[in-house]
RNA sequence: CGGGGUGUGGCGCAGCCUGGUAGCGCACCUGCUUUGGGAGCAGGGGGCCGGAGGUUCAAAUCCUCUCACCCCGACCA
């Protein structure tokens, strides 16, 4: 590709609205552009980019036994009231048709799948069956944010797979765990594989495949001693034991102003890991429900909303004035007449507490012996936490979620009449499972993850090309023609090649090849008529250069490491 | 949905408080010079100041409403 002829427009100024790296990078590179909130327009590397990145994911796709298909966008609302998603997903597009029928853009495709088994597989000996898709995906998502990293539109890598059982879909389940480790590898890509949430997909497991980066939206917890790794959401960790109580009485003591566990612990002289936070919270059903952490840690509200089993909001001032008795700074659970669940931390000791009285609190309270209440795990684990598998120390990392897979079961296959008749005949729901992966975002943790202050560092594997020449003077004709003879030679050689023959200075050509980021630059510039040689440079070892003539020019770039193992 | 912020040539910004001919840098076009890390000089083109309404002799500037975008939080298949 020459670059004086292509829509490559790179900016020198840092674009305005953009803060994530990756996303001030695509933008600066040329890359992408915003057409709206969370919609992007890929502009021809950026597009190439994408393409690179899809090309490695069917060839692991197909060596797992995948099957490439394509199903569309646009749905009728029928699946998914079948499969009861039409209510309850705020991110879902709706929209009617010219006759007024409900139709619905395309955020997931489990209903589709189970849509097409319910109609093409009859028995046990159609099964297994990988389904994927390479496809674009609509969620109206409530803020999109970090440039590609969360947008309304994106493609996606989805797959299904459709088994007997569930022994079955364990196997398919671990065929791609380990199709998707190659993929990420061959990425470029450090990342994680932990446990997580199942969510609203149900079902009966989930991993996600987590880079870590700087503009990650999710935080991860591992333990370097045993290999935990699991998304907050449900992570477990032990904190650090309080220091031994005063072993004061149990009675109230005034704590006039102090409303926050820091003024409180102050005021009383007290480490506030001898005090418990108490927060109220609303259940959809409108039911108030008391949460307890201890004073130094804080609620994770997906773990409360699990453990009751549905979702919450915290109370407003009024409404906790209204079930306790007391404002939001003097709450507590002794003597309260709502629903307390504590932490499981919190089974051992002795605390301070909110007295449910304004300006008070009550010293020398034990959960479940003061107040009832059910333990749960409630707080989100921070660094520092001790390990429940192993007790070393856990580390907190913030990721970009990468991709995720879900053991789906039966739900969609019921829901849908998707089944089977087993070998003796008796008919069975279809055990799904189903797996995701983003390659826009395997791009932007590729670009976090390798970035320099010069720009992008592409992994060869799925640069968009692996060598870009720059020709340093267009006025001098030997340079032009050697260019040119390696540019062909690549060609011929199998390797994608950038030309920029821009009649531009050196200087900018320098400066846009570091911005883009292939792995190798060849520059033709007075060193031809000098001594005979072009300059072989990698992006990622910019000191290292390789002199070469110009016939050794590909041979050169070939034996290079930062290309092994690139296409 | 709650909080904060920003909308002025393609990009980055100033001007607004204190109303009075719309500016700067980059990019773009022409010419000359220049050519190994974002060139110099000269000339030139391009903006109903996000939109609507209002106040005023007069609005980018003041007031009201509205739309869009960004950030934090909530949410997130």
């Amino acid at each position: 590709m020459r670059l004086a002829k292509c829509l490559v427009p790179t900016l020198r100024e840092e674009p305005a609205d953009a803060e994530a790296l990756s996303h001030r990078l695509m933008l600066r590179a040329g890359l992408v552009r915003q057409l709206a909130a969370g919609v992007y327009v890929y502009l021809p590397i950026g597009y190439r980019l994408l393409e690179r990145i899809n090309v490695i994911i069917r060839q692991e796709m197909n060596a797992i036994g995948g099957q490439e298909i394509l199903m569309p966008v646009l749905h009728p609302a029928e699946i998914w009231k079948q499969s009861g998603r039409w209510e309850g997903i705020p991110e879902m597009f709706k929209l009617r048709d010219r006759w007024g029928r409900d139709m619905v853009l395309g955020m997931t495709h489990e209903e589709v799948v189970a849509w097409l088994a319910a109609r093409e597989i009859r028995s046990y000996r159609d099964l297994p069956q990988i389904w994927y898709q390479i496809q674009t995906k609509e969620r109206d998502e409530a803020r999109p944010r970090s440039g590609i990293l969360r947008t309304r539109e994106f493609l996606m890598k989805d797959s299904y797979t459709l088994d007997p059982d569930v022994a079955a879909l364990d196997r398919s389940y671990a065929a791609h765990e380990a199709a998707y480790r190659r993929i990420f590898e061959r990425c470029g890509l450090r990342f994680h594989v932990a446990q997580s949430d199942p969510g609203m997909m149900g079902g009966l497991g989930a991993h996600e495949f987590l880079a870590p980066c700087a503009a990650g939206e999710d935080e991860i917890v591992l333990c370097a001693g045993c290999g935990y790794a699991a998304n907050v959401e449900i992570a477990r960790g032990v904190p650090a034991a309080p220091p031994s109580p005063s072993g004061a009485a149990r009675g109230d003591v005034a704590t006039p102003g102090a409303r926050t566990i820091a003024e409180v612990s102050a005021l009383l002289g007290i480490d506030p890991r001898l005090t418990i936070k108490s927060l109220l919270y609303v259940t959809g059903g409108g039911e108030p429900v008391l949460a307890l952490v201890r004073g130094d840690q804080g609620l994770h509200e997906r773990k409360l909303a699990r453990a009751l089993g549905e979702d919450v909001r915290p109370a407003h001032p009024d409404e906790v004035r209204q079930h306790l008795g007391a404002p939001p700074g003097s709450m507590g659970p002794v003597g309260a007449s709502v629903r307390i669940l504590a932490d499981e931390h919190l089974r051992e000791g002795v605390y301070v507490v909110g007295a449910n009285r304004e300006g008070y609190h009550t010293l020398g309270v034990t959960p479940d012996r003061d107040f009832p209440c059910r333990f749960v795990d409630l707080h989100a684990v921070v660094a520092g936490e001790a390990c429940v598998q192993c007790g070393r120390p856990l580390a907190v990392e913030k990721v970009i979620e990468i991709g995720n897979i879900f053991k789906l079961g039966t739900k969609y296959a019921t829901a849908l009449g998707a089944m089977y008749l087993d070998e003796s005949g008796t008919e069975r729901p279809i055990v799904m499972g189903s797996y995701g992966i983003g390659p826009a975002r395997i791009a932007a943790a590729a670009i976090e993850q390798n970035a320099d202050a010069d720009g992008i560092v592409w992994p060869a594997s799925i640069a968009p090309f692996p060598v870009h020449i720059v020709v340093v003077s267009l006025r001098d004709a030997a340079q032009v023609a050697a260019a040119e003879e390696v540019y062909a030679a690549c060609q011929r050689a199998g390797l994608d090649v950038l030309l920029d023959d821009r009649d531009e200075r050196p200087g900018v050509k320098f400066k846009d090849a570091d911005l883009l980021g292939m792995p190798v630059r060849v520059t033709v510039g007075n060193a031809l008529a000098r001594d005979g040689v072009v300059e072989i440079k990698e992006r990622r070892a910019p000191r290292k250069e390789h002199r070469v003539p110009l016939d050794a020019a590909v041979s050169t770039i070939r034996s290079l490491d930062v290309l092994a193992g690139a296409s």
